[in-house]
DNA sequence: ATAAATAATCTCGTTAAATGAGACTATCAG
DNA sequence: CTGATAGTCTCATTTAACGAGATTATTTAT
């Protein structure tokens, strides 16, 4: 549970921020260039890509380029099959083949943002933007809020401070009572309707306990918005509430099968 | 290109190594455990994963508990959107809706290693074991050896010579020059059956290049092997080796959008 | 198959960072 | 508020990262 960020940087961290430089316009990075980008030596640099390719996060591209390595597809098929969120949520999903719902998807909480981790498109027609992977601020979209508003009191209090610019800004409270106003109003309401994320559906959101008080995800089923009327939109949060309400039921229960490793997905912790 | 491993690792090396500890059976690591395992101090254990939690590759778990973090998923994201294999690959797919194949699948290939970075269900009734992440060494599958039969003679004498035990066991040669053989005889055919990985299937596989000779993947069709008959087996045959040099033929013509960065898939180079 | 071009690694003195041990502090539960 | 535990800090010591250029491995063109 780290404290708060050092300006410092280990060695290892050097490394790591090579990662960063790798995005959907630039995938790929010829040694030169990362020297360039990182005012290094090219010894520097050429240790740095080593170290990222042995643990298999960089792989050589064609044209003498690195690009984001094998490791990073085997680490997710990791969690994927060891996410206790995942394995019990699909079946409950699974089970509700309810026609309102056009797409489902589970954002899990990562102590300072909010990670898509699983999206199942029922509507062939809907247009989504979430995917696997895709990460939001805490405070932006329904998903994200559904988590916010169920903070326990310290981290609420946390949040306020360090970001109560966006906070107004969000219109979700000019002071720490009004912000705390506006999250038990969510509370009371059990789920969170949006579309800021995308505009074109109706997206609407429940929190995920793994704990009596513990939030470590939510739910939120979608529809498009121009097929959705007054009384569909009421049963879908009805719905979502009501499936996400089973599904931490049975996180409560979930033990691992062996050993007594307790649960593993991430604590409901700020970072910062 | 690295050229061979080194016996001595970088401090950073280490630190990624922590990585490794991370399986399906042991998804969950207190900071203790870690130190326990490596032999180190508990401030060393402790600044190991605080860099990998700085980089967002480690997150908090419940009970203390560190696991694989959000990053991984947002990293093969990055390479989910930046494939262009996969950009490619999809819409050719999307277009063969033939009734005998129960899935389809790629895989890439990684200088060691094969690895899986597609796979779509057609036949509910099909059992995979085929998924995203999934990894196999160059020697086992057939989606493998697909790709081992078209590599460059250079680099078909090193794999040879640093894996000839394992060629003369599965029966691929007991020299170089029956090794060469056996991979002509699979060139010649333009395709590889198998069901090593999984015997409840019959899976055929046909290799993917990006450049005039330069394998860089490769295209398996898979069926239920009680359902196929002698002629089925046949058509699928034909079929996937028409439908890989479609995409080949695709990714030969493709550029990237903008710039001039060159391809962006591993480049056929063997590892060690 | 061979040779030229390029990519990646090695060497070594110098500088900077990792390490270990134990004290210290923040966080959380009751 | 208090106690228990998780995580961090300090500092002397050891070890590894760094830079510059020479060297070797790999690829490509002939």
């Amino acid at each position: 549970m780290p404290k708060g960020r050092d300006v410092k940087q280990s060695s290892a961290g050097k490394v790591l921020n090579v990662l960063d430089l790798f995005s959907e316009e630039n995938p790929a990075w010829t040694v030169e260039m990362i020297m360039e980008k990182l005012g290094a030596t090219r010894a520097t640099a050429y240790r740095y890509v080593k170290s990222l390719y042995d643990a298999g996060l960089l792989a050589p591209g064609a044209a003498s380029t690195y690009v984001l390595g094998p490791r990073i597809m085997q680490l997710d098929r990791q969690i994927r099959r060891s996410d206790p969120l995942l394995k019990i949520a699909k079946p409950i999903l699974d089970d509700n083949q309810s026609p309102l719902i056009g797409a489902k998807s589970i954002s899990s909480f990562y102590g300072d943002q909010v990670l898509s981790i699983y999206v199942e498109r029922c509507d062939p027609d809907i247009f989504l933007t979430m995917e696997r992977g895709k990460n939001f601020p805490l405070i932006y979209g329904s998903p994200s809020r559904a988590v916010l508003a169920y903070l326990p009191p310290y981290q609420m209090k946390n949040f306020y401070s360090s970001n109560s610019a966006e906070i107004a800004e969000a219109e979700l409270g000019d002071s720490l009572e009004e912000f705390r106003a506006s999250m038990r109003k969510i509370r009371r309401k059990g789920c969170c309707v949006g579309n800021e994320v995308n505009n074109r559906v109706f997206g609407v959101s429940a929190p995920i306990f793994h704990d009596k008080s513990s939030v470590s995800a939510s739910l939120t089923f979608v529809r498009r918005i121009e097929i959705t009327s007054e009384e569909q939109a009421e049963q879908l949060t009805k719905d979502v509430i009501e499936t996400a309400n089973r599904i931490s039921k049975c996180l409560k229960d979930y033990r691992p099968a062996e050993g007594d490793q307790g649960l593993i997905f991430p604590t409901p912790r700020l970072a910062g």
